[in-house]
DNA sequence: GGACAATCGATTGTCGACAATTCTATGCAC
DNA sequence: GTGCATAGAATTGTCGACAATCGATTGTCC
């Protein structure tokens, strides 16, 4: 559906349904522009020129700006405009924990609600992921991997916790990159997924909320490996 | 500061500092309405109506409503107006279930970093929540209990995941009161505390993170035979 | 030359008015 | 009475204009 450079299906915010028509709205178009980082980190956000460049009125473009805020994605200052929202590192890994916490949950109650359909879906993704890592396709893997969580998400039936989960994704998403390029790390995280899907077939929460943890904690140090050896060059 | 009936000092989203000077600004007031419950639930949010009772611009409790929209707190349909969301049984448990999993986490963060300091402050809590369980007094008690949690959380020292659960909280509030009335449970829960104290002042995580988990759970649990009770009634 | 004050341009915040849309009530046919 | 179309009221969405505020530049004094 959409055309981005990203191998990135977003879930914006709360609100698919709301404004169905393709793309339109200041809104999800100026989301769009931020996610996919068509912005300098901190560059302000001149209302007028937005307007302009999105073919809104200013009103349009306030009220995004608002949401965006809201949203994290934006800080706005009162009388001093608004920039794209610049998330530290420290940031950056305090936003992986939050993930860690909520997809562990997430886990459990999928392990619980699982049916042999959705395990047979699961399998097949991670036979193309595989298929991905041997092809040396980094980003196709990265795609993949998104699709793997969200559907673990579908399955445990929490909309609130998987809202939460996709928005803090969207916040992230520009250090997600690092962390797949790690030499080495393609062959352990299939394995950890793979561990994830026994975990969540066998039905034991226990086992499916542990083998989440396991993986995600790995991410989560993986990239504070990173973020340290970014720092230091 | 706020004159509200509820024993309830909420923090207000991300802008504490931003709008500083005394509870002006359309958001925090109808934000504390709106948590107050001093609406009915599902009641329509008129702009212009609401627009004279705060003596604001139509402007600013528009970017209000967006605001509270996207926090969960209101509903607005474009065309059709807001009204103040309603959260469904189903959705308190799903709130309070994403509350488990972040406290959880903070806990555990929470135990590598207290100091003897902050373990003589939550003991202090810890007493003055015995008084006020032995002076039979739920709603102090209540409001003793949140500041327990809110100490933990500043502990962690983890923004991210302490702004998502209070802003979680202010969503399922008109919930919380539920569970502490029921009978024998203000017993437990204090020894539930007691437990997190120990756990916390020992600085093991995963003892703290058990003990955190343990406590919610039953809270979560005492929740669900609440929403049972009343729904058969 | 450097610190400080005044000025100007740019940008945000707010208001009022009007267009677009939805909701309500009335009238009419059957 | 019920169903349906229509008119009118109420409400939201959008625009343009203007006031308030901020940042930078310029000018002045020591």
């Amino acid at each position: 559906m959409a055309t981005t450079t990203q191998a990135v299906t977003e879930v914006p915010a709360r609100s698919a349904e709301k404004e169905a028509r393709g793309g339109s709205s200041a809104y999800l178009k100026l989301r769009e522009a931020i996610v996919d980082g068509r912005f300098q980190p901190n560059e302000r956000l001149v209302e007028a020129d937005l307007a302009r460049t999105f073919g809104a009125g200013r009103t349009a473009i306030r009220a995004a700006l608002v949401r965006l805020d809201q949203e994290g994605l934006v800080e706005r200052q009162p009388n001093r405009g608004a920039r794209v929202r610049l998330v530290s590192d420290r940031e950056a890994l305090e936003i992986e924990e939050v993930r860690v916490a909520l997809e562990q949950m997430l886990a459990r109650h999928a392990a619980t609600r699982i049916t042999p359909g959705n395990v047979r879906s699961l399998r097949q993704i991670l036979e193309e992921m595989t298929a991905r890592v041997e092809a040396g396709d980094p980003l196709g893997y990265s795609e993949l991997n998104s699709r793997f969580h969200e559907m673990i998400w579908a399955i445990a039936d929490q909309a609130v916790a998987s809202t939460l989960v996709a928005n803090l994704k969207s916040q992230s998403i520009r250090f997600q990159y690092r962390t797949i390029l790690q030499p080495g790390r393609p062959d352990r995280s299939l394995r950890e997924h793979s561990t994830i899907v026994e975990a969540l077939a066998s039905r034991d929460p226990d086992r499916s909320e542990a083998a989440m943890r396991e993986h995600l904690s790995r991410v989560v140090e993986t990239l504070k490996q990173a973020i340290a050896r970014h720092h230091t060059r």
